[in-house]
DNA sequence: ATTATTTTTTAGATAAGACTAAAAATGGAA
DNA sequence: TTCCATTTTTAGTCTTATCTAAAAAATAAT
């Protein structure tokens, strides 16, 4: 597998949420920046690698293969992810373009052993998932803080667009996984909603609250 | 930089032992294991690129520039190691072709804190001198085992030839960096010794004392 | 059912990096 | 100096991964 090939990959396990549905040609283009018939060369060599099912016009959808070869380029990504925010201190907005490199790193000995020191974190510095070695996921049930009504509890869990400003700016108001959150109030308005975390009182616009995923408590 | 202009400017380094010599096209097609004519291709490119200076049949030498940037890269690769050896528990027969990719990762960030993670080596797993981020090298006086006397005794500092079988049998005999050895015997005749090493006595031809780098106690 | 619009594919071009085969330069021997 | 063997470069081809522009298919709108 070279690096562009396990990029569509990822790419198609991503969009489909790791589910085994089919990806257009123009979608998968939009999520590597890349051109539709740049998407369409890739696709036709990897229907002839059998890592996915390409139908013209149709999309494609990976084969057991390649959702297994996705599922593993994620694993590596979150893992180191993981070993640069809890070993080397970077901030949770640092990581991402770094893990993008190192989840090329190619040695199946590698990736156990850095699980093993990392002690198998089961998600990442941004409350995702880590597949296993099999390529299994553990769901953990999250919704999103907007969905949350007043005078509930909840944890957060996970964030929704990882955008590293987004994340700066969630760090910098240290809020951070694990947050305990309040609602207070709900503006029925905008939605917006004043809410406590971790002893503080924050004004949440809805834009921020549908990015934030929370365990109700 | 690309990866293949890296590993052209680290090959012209490692060639030159870091001094600034004149490397030929066909050594250096040797050591990539690749063609003299494609090096002949990316020494004009590097040359353009004022990462080198080359002169037609007359081979190339590194600009401060290139080499500054190949020291980073060996840095780099010398930094893994001992990631891969300290902390993930690697033996050092298995590091080398890890760290042959992990090498480049660009991120000057990642670099820094992973050497201060590692506490600032200064030597890899075999030995072998880790630049500073200024490319400098701190030099230790180390002599081949093959010229120790009879009765000298030595540390071992660091291995010449890193082919992994040979490291492979160096620690199966329970043999590493540090390992203090004491010469008890040496055979006029071909030169192979009796050594004592960690308090174990061990027979030794002349190839394999001309590999390990020694200095002496 | 025809058009019109959007999506997708093909055709052809480009750049990096490598290769083979052939030409040119170099350095040593006669 | 002249010839020869070796080294090095050039010329042309190949693969991967991209792009643009044009053709074809699918979808939506009359
Ligand atoms: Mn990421
Ligand atoms: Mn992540
Ligand atoms: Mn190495
Ligand atoms: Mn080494």
């Amino acid at each position: 597998m070279t690096r562009a090939e396990e990029n569509y990959l990822k790419a198609i396990y991503q969009l489909t949420a790791g589910m085994n549905q089919r990806v257009s040609t123009t979608a998968l283009a939009e999520r590597l920046e890349t051109k539709p018939s740049s998407a369409t060369d890739m696709l036709q060599k990897l229907h002839d690698k059998a890592m996915v099912k390409y139908t013209k016009y149709k999309g494609a959808q990976l084969s057991p293969e390649g959702r297994h070869i996705a599922s593993q380029i994620v694993r590596k990504h979150r893992l180191w992810e993981v070993f640069l925010v809890e070993k080397l201190a970077f901030g949770w907005d640092q990581v991402h373009d770094i893990a993008e490199q190192l989840e090329h790193i190619k040695s199946p000995d590698l990736v156990e052993r850095l699980d093993a020191f990392l002690d198998c974190p089961k998600v990442d510095p941004h409350g995702d998932p880590i597949p296993d070695k099999n390529g299994n996921i553990e769901q953990i049930n999250k919704i999103l803080l907007c969905d949350q009504t007043p005078n509930s509890r909840s944890m957060l869990m996970g964030i929704k667009d990882t955008d590293d400003a987004f994340l700066k700016y969630l760090s910098q108001k240290n809020i951070k996984l694990g947050s305990v959150i309040t609602v207070l109030d709900k503006e029925p308005f905008d939605e917006s909603m004043t809410v406590d975390i971790d002893q503080n009182t924050h004004f949440i616009s809805k834009i921020i609250s549908t990015n934030i995923y929370v365990q109700p408590l």
